[in-house]
DNA sequence: TTCTAATAAATAGGAATCCTAATTAAACTA
DNA sequence: TAGTTTAATTAGGATTCCTATTTATTAGAA
């Protein structure tokens, strides 16, 4: 009765307790909490709002050509009106351009100038606040924890309740499972390489979408 | 060379990917995108905005006395005038009322209305649109990541970057590791039984803060 | 006691967010 | 070529969000 049966309905807090589920939303929600206030105080210090600094990171990450504002509206999650509202106010400050697309004359293609590539720096990095917090993580939990969270993202895309991204797990270059070793059981056929869960990532540069 | 030495540095993930803090941060930060637009979707499909919403919740999770608008905005992070703002709007939809509270005058108390009370039952939980998502992960990762999201929230908390809340780890009931059971070494005082991390909860009405 | 902070909330003012609906222009498609 | 879809903008309205100011009240100090 002492280190096996550890889940009888003896323990008070299993029937008085809301299920763990619900509370990994409720801790979810309080990161949420913290994510929209401390985007405030990071953009307001550049004298942006927290849409225009996403922006400027998101043009960040995506350095090749320009990007339409239906990309950013996505990418955000908002709709296009509010994105297009943001990029006049950047474009009023002039950190980002409006040029016509080569390709589709309805299109836009949106780059950042080169004052707004400084400031896009610094945009991109307001949600290292959460840095010290993810170093009370040991590496193994870290690792553990990073891993919820991808499948949490890849789950939350295929509902389209998140803006997909250039995830590995969603890479046609991408082979899971495929080697013994528990630490690196991947392939990524890219560079050629195993690698394991904590080498996996959200946002590649080089994702190219897999057939689902 | 294959089990053992696998933190050498012939991985080239080692050296291209960002460290896996920066990829917690960037996954939280997605799910924090998630959470910023589901939160119009669910708070909209009743007629409120995300704030509106998230008031009604707190009011709901403290039914004893009156809540201050203080509390108010600190439980979400706003200014006052902010939350101030939202409690008119929801007042003048008739979820909430604003009385004087009895032992300060120049204080509000603010409960909900019979008709706010049910309204806040469904502006509760709209964030279960997770809830799939966190069932894609067993029970010992929902734990792992349990863990985790709870050392990060304390965390974050210390740093005065998210308002604190009632959990178990700041309660003056708690004791931390005082058994060998390993699935429940701490224990609470106020129940009066030995518990576990997967136990453990963000928001109890029953903590009394412990000193620091 | 009386004067002076400090606190609780509201108000003012302004920029931005956020939505839906409607518009304009260009690009597919039948 | 006519009709539909798509990309983006504009219009309009409620809300959010901030800081700074104002009003009332409480608490502390001389």
């Amino acid at each position: 009765m002492e280190h096996s049966t550890h889940h009888s309905t003896e323990n008070p807090f299993d029937t008085l307790n809301e299920p763990i589920t619900q509370r990994v939303i409720t801790g979810l929600s309080k990161i949420g909490i913290a994510l929209r206030s401390q985007s405030w105080q990071g953009a307001e210090s550049q004298g942006l709002t927290p849409t225009q600094g996403q922006i400027l990171a998101l043009l960040r990450s995506h350095p090749d050509q320009g990007v339409r504002l239906s990309s950013i509206a996505k990418g955000l999650a908002t709709s296009a009106p509010t994105a297009s509202d943001a990029v006049s106010s950047l474009v009023k400050k002039g950190l980002v351009s409006r040029e016509q697309a080569v390709d589709d004359r309805r299109a836009i293609a949106i780059r950042l100038t080169p004052e707004g590539q400084k400031q896009a720096e610094q945009a991109a990095s307001w949600p290292d606040f959460l840095l010290s917090a993810v170093e009370e993580l040991s590496e193994e939990e870290q690792t553990a924890f990073f891993r919820g969270l991808t499948k949490m993202i890849r789950k939350l895309q295929e509902q389209g309740k998140i803006p997909t991204s250039r995830m590995c797990v969603t890479c046609q270059y991408f082979q899971a499972n495929v080697y013994e070793d528990c630490d690196r059981p991947h392939h990524c056929g890219l560079v050629d390489a195993p690698f394991g869960d904590r080498d996996l990532r959200l946002d590649c540069p080089e994702h190219q979408a897999a057939q689902p």
